[in-house]
DNA sequence: CTTTATACGGAACAATGTTCCGTTTATCAA
DNA sequence: TTGATAAACGGAACATTGTTCCGTATAAAG
């Protein structure tokens, strides 16, 4: 791959990130790609249809969550690094309130992104609770799935918006998983 | 009102029902002017914007469906009257599919019609349950609202799409409300 | 029948996704 | 270093669709 090429592929994404960010996914082409510098032509070349760059972006948002488990667990005890992805994960859905509407859309390619997004987040959030459990510091019996799908929920509520509801109930959550661990 | 006004308002009403319907509330309007027989211009006078449309053709059917009841009501014992109308609610809930992600849209036009669907729907079912209750053959602790929420959800779960399972659901629903009535 | 306010139709405009192709440039062999 | 070339670039042009505007037609009233 050309290194100009390669370069384009990084700007757009990290500027088509932004832009989604600040201006919802509905954001024209044209203005993603004035931002990033590039031409139309360099953006469809990249991405053939609109939604090949949106699941891009949202895979690469993914895939950031799911290695800043490694990073955490490196970096703190086992609890506490559980704690912080928690919270990071949280971030990272209440932040995608519009992937919704795309993944329901019906475009194709949208239709690995649940699958990728399973693939990558679950190993990531089972890793730092095997850890944690081990540990001693969280309890044996919590499924790596159904706090995936409770915090989703838990963001995904319209009661929820704004001035971290969703943050303080995750970490209810996560509170709760030192419950009936070995070591208090 | 201009009786061609009239008209043209009805033909209109009526075309974008039947084109929503078959391709989606996402069908163009010129597509939907053609089919009614009259220019783009006089959808744009009786609807400024396309969203207006949907609203209309929306409320029309909440309408029709708010009206079903009186009429079940006059032509059938109070039980088969809620039971009819049960069933008539489930197909319009599971024709609509469509329109959550229009009422989510954030689009004004669509801000009224969760009030009018309760305002409409809700006394509706009320009095054909009061009649069955009172008739004895529905038992007396069932919330108008909760059983529309039900229906909703039975029908909009992903898992029922296609081959009446909601229908099937939501008879058994109906079978439910004998149990506990003052009259078997 | 004349008048007039109303409604009509569709051309024209604007925004946006997508395609196409002439031009530029990174890469590499000589 | 330089020349050849395949890859990538940029943006004009096209297609679709929502929306506006205005000259024309017509229903309604006297």
């Amino acid at each position: 791959m050309r290194a100009d090429a390669r370069r384009n592929l990084d700007t757009l994404l990290q500027t088509a990130m932004a832009v989604f960010a600040s201006a919802g996914v509905d954001a024209p082409v044209r203005e993603i790609a004035e931002k990033a510098g590039v031409g139309i032509g360099t953006v469809y070349r990249h991405f053939p249809q609109r939604s090949d760059l949106v699941a891009a972006v949202f895979r690469r948002e993914i895939d950031a969550c799911a290695d800043a488990a490694a990073v955490l667990s490196a970096k703190h005890a086992p609890f506490e690094a559980l704690a912080a992805w928690m919270q990071r994960y949280t971030a990272f859905v209440a932040a995608k309130r519009g992937l919704a509407k795309a993944l329901h859309s019906g475009d194709p390619a949208f239709d690995t992104l649940p699958g990728y997004f399973d693939q990558r987040l679950r190993p990531a959030l089972r890793k730092l609770l095997e850890a944690a459990t081990a540990a001693g510091t969280v309890r044996p019996d919590v499924d790596a799935d159904e706090l995936l799908g409770a915090v989703a929920s838990l963001c995904m509520s319209a009661h929820n918006v704004g001035s971290g509801r969703a943050e303080r109930m995750v970490a209810l959550l996560v509170d709760g998983l030192r419950h009936g661990a070995k070591s208090p």
